[in-house]
DNA sequence: TCATAATTGTTTACCAACTTAACAATATAC
DNA sequence: GTATATTGTTAAGTTGGTAAACAATTATGA
């Protein structure tokens, strides 16, 4: 099959041991979040919200009348592009932009009944979506890669 | 401070707890992943190799001669992709397309001494960028971290 | 009080990291 | 020997962002 080489890489990628790469943190760290994003835009479909305005909706069903710049914050993204998102939102009517009397440079976002029903009804497909995907995982281990992970983030959060 | 909200999503944040995201593995994988990633690019300056030609030399390094379709295949990205991070690789000189007699559609890749050593000195860089990112982390957790990482791309493959 | 600075949401332009579709050249299979 | 597949490549499009500038508004400090 393979003249061009001197070993065989087919082996090696089956046995998930391909170089150096293997061990490193961030080469493993994107492997699995692009088979997760991925599984994640195919559990939910074409009609269905993607990654980003999921996350965002959730956070604005959590704490309603956020302002954009918190949720941008919160979110880690920048604020421009975060207007995209509420964009979004706001043609599904999931949420709306309302005006606070305290300060009018803020746009409150406020979830609509259908945004919350949407909000629950993508969750539980999320939900779905992980627990498949993660199905040789005890629960355990699922809650040891959460904590490891976020270790990462709060360690760079330090520095 | 936020007049906006009834709740106080700083606190959360600082916490850890934003909502149902903090319990969901896309979401903890994704804000690690950008986290390494960006330490990565500041670790290794303007000058340096991003993640992908650093992740597409170690392959050429570790299997010398291999075609770009098998290196897509191990890299996981579409052939067409590659093209562009090997025409970076070989505009420095780190590695050549040659010929290969038995198959003359396919351009072997081959590191150049300059290569080898380029991308040695980058592993190095690598490693001190993870030693430092992952410096709270034991050997076990770490090990622990890729065993978990791997496994959910292995999943992922069987279906 | 008044000028300066900061913040909010937004637009515009850009960039990185892909994908899909098409293509010519070449190789393989029936 | 004709149909089929594979290789590397280009071109065009998509996604998920960032950075810079802006008007409107609010906060700060002399």
């Amino acid at each position: 099959m393979s003249r061009t080489t001197q070993t065989r890489p087919t082996d090696f990628e089956l046995s998930g041991a391909a170089s150096d790469l293997e061990s490193l943190v961030g080469y493993n760290l994107k492997r699995a979040y692009v088979a997760v994003q991925r599984d994640f835009r195919a559990a939910l479909g074409e009609g269905g919200l993607g990654p980003r305005p999921f996350s965002a909706l959730s956070i604005v069903v959590t704490f309603p009348n956020i302002s954009q710049s918190e949720l941008a914050r919160m979110l880690g993204i920048e604020r421009s592009g975060l207007v995209a998102i509420v964009d979004e939102l706001e043609s599904k009517a999931y949420l709306a932009r309302t005006t606070v009397p305290d300060d009018r440079r803020v746009q409150a976002l406020v979830p609509t009944p259908a945004g919350i029903a949407a909000y629950q009804s993508t969750l539980a497909a999320v939900h779905a979506h992980e627990d498949k995907l993660l199905a040789n995982f005890s629960s355990a281990e699922k809650q040891t890669l959460m904590m490891l992970l976020n270790k990462i983030r709060l360690n760079d959060r330090e520095s």
